[in-house]
DNA sequence: TACGTGATCACG
DNA sequence: GTGATCACGTAA
């Protein structure tokens, strides 16, 4: 059953980024559904250096992570890649979910078909990757997160503190001493967790 | 390890 | 208007 809006509503983005981890990211396009288990996540929040709301600096690109939590945030990162945050916390309060990586459980051919016959492993197992196999671009930023179209979805997959890895988040050295948060988390041992 | 790639943002 | 920058992926 999809997640509902006081799910995203709390305010400890660190704790929904954890409990994000096992559920259903899925996506429903051109009768083309697709879905993938989130086996990892990073969490940011308007209070520290690697958001892109620090200080809560709001711009033409940043704006939905102002509104209440449930939204879907997609940016271009590099020229080239969508990247998928689950916008959290309360109206005004700018934090939010990157997801950087699942495990194809529906639609694997679509996948295929969109990202090139890349590897199984290889399909979903980065931000940038997983945005492509699930049709996700630009035009998804702002969707809430129970529409017809993507929504996520509690599948009763459960995993505690034993079942998670924690470490440093990925590609934000420009954050100083925030980028020594441990935020970044991971279902330990599966085999679609991005880089190590 | 190196670079493609283009939107974005802080300048003025 | 302009230029530096960037929450990545790929090949090598």
């Amino acid at each position: 059953m999809k997640l509902e809006p006081a799910f995203y509503h709390r305010n400890n983005v660190v704790t929904i980024a954890r409990s994000l981890l096992g559920k259903l990211l899925v996506t429903h396009k051109n009768h083309d559904k697709t879905s993938g288990i989130i086996v990892e996540t990073e969490a940011y929040s308007w209070k520290e250096r690697g958001c892109h709301a620090y200080g809560g600096k709001c711009t033409a690109r940043n704006e939905v992570m102002f509104e209440p939590g449930g939204k879907a945030y997609v940016y271009l990162c590099y020229g080239m890649h969508n990247l998928f945050n689950v916008v959290t916390n309360r109206e005004g309060i700018a934090d939010a979910v990157l997801v950087r990586a699942v495990e194809p459980l529906e639609g694997e051919e679509v996948m295929i078909n969109r990202r090139g016959d890349v590897g199984r492993y290889q399909l979903t197992s980065g931000p940038g990757k997983l945005t492509r196999a699930l049709g996700i671009d630009r035009t998804f930023n702002g969707k809430t997160l129970w529409t017809n179209e993507v929504w996520i979805e509690d599948i009763g997959m459960k995993f505690n503190s034993k079942h998670i890895e924690t470490g440093k988040r990925i590609g934000i050295d420009y954050a100083g001493a925030d980028a020594n948060l441990p935020w970044r988390f991971m279902v330990k041992g599966n085999r679609w967790v991005s880089r190590i």
